[in-house]
DNA sequence: GTTCGTGCAAACGGTTTGCAACAAT
DNA sequence: ATTGTTGCAAACCGTTTGCACGAAC
């Protein structure tokens, strides 16, 4: 799409096949995928895209803030477009990683943490989700 | 000690030498260590000790619910035998992961949050550790 | 023509597994 | 005898790196 190549050339990218493949696919999800789970599906967009491009692409998605690597899954990071501040839940079952807005937890008590100078926190919940 | 032996034959572990090494290690710092640094440490009482059986030993105390492995930092698992609930604080200058009690932060707001039957949660904080 | 981006394959680091020897029950 | 535990080495999996080719400026 014509936004994303201007997107990527406003961040100083060149928005080759490869990249555009990557950053369609990942900036437009909300699952959460891992590398190769990208890697998977934007090569269907583009065949000769390699796991090296995968992971450099993302490395710089990130570097330009389109893209937040989180590590709270056992062995893997995992890849968030959603860059507001928010929480995540974990379902245990499924391993599915869900978002929680901000607002919707209030965390107090941060202030009295003298010894720490805390540049972002975020709670991680884990369960199961809710058959209803 | 005398305590861990009967600590580990009362959770239904044979208290071989290179189990005493690794729990001695890792039961008794709060310093996060990863599997590795378990290893080179437990290794210093117990020569013998492979990396093997510092896994498996670690997981088997993981299961025996003696210690918890923590997935919060970039590409290794943690091991925490602080086992009442707590918070964590990442110092990203250092890599080090200092506990936060329970007591000290409130999250309020899990209750509405209906889709999501939370079994445990936690609050990451990442940031610098204050030098005064 | 110099820089940037790519694919490939090899390397890497943390973790798991298969297996044969051995100790405990 | 059966089961549990060990060390070793190989396998594994996610990720990174080195490099030579090709495209973009």
């Amino acid at each position: 799409m014509r936004n994303l190549i201007s997107l990527l050339r406003e961040v100083g990218l060149q928005p080759t096949p490869q990249r555009l493949a990557v950053a369609q696919y990942v900036l437009a999800t909300t699952s959460h995928p891992t590398a190769d789970e990208v890697f998977e599906k934007a090569r269907k967009k583009c065949p000769t895209l390699s796991r090296a491009t995968v992971y450099n692409t993302l490395a710089r998605l990130s570097e330009k803030g389109l893209v937040r690597p989180q590590t709270i899954m056992e062995g893997v990071v995992v890849f968030d477009a959603y860059m507001e501040k928010h929480h995540h839940f974990i379902d245990e079952d499924t391993g599915t990683i869900h978002d929680v807005p901000w607002g919707d937890l209030v965390v107090s008590g941060a202030e009295n943490l003298r010894e720490y100078e805390i540049r972002e926190y975020q709670v991680v919940m884990r369960g199961r989700r809710r058959s209803g």
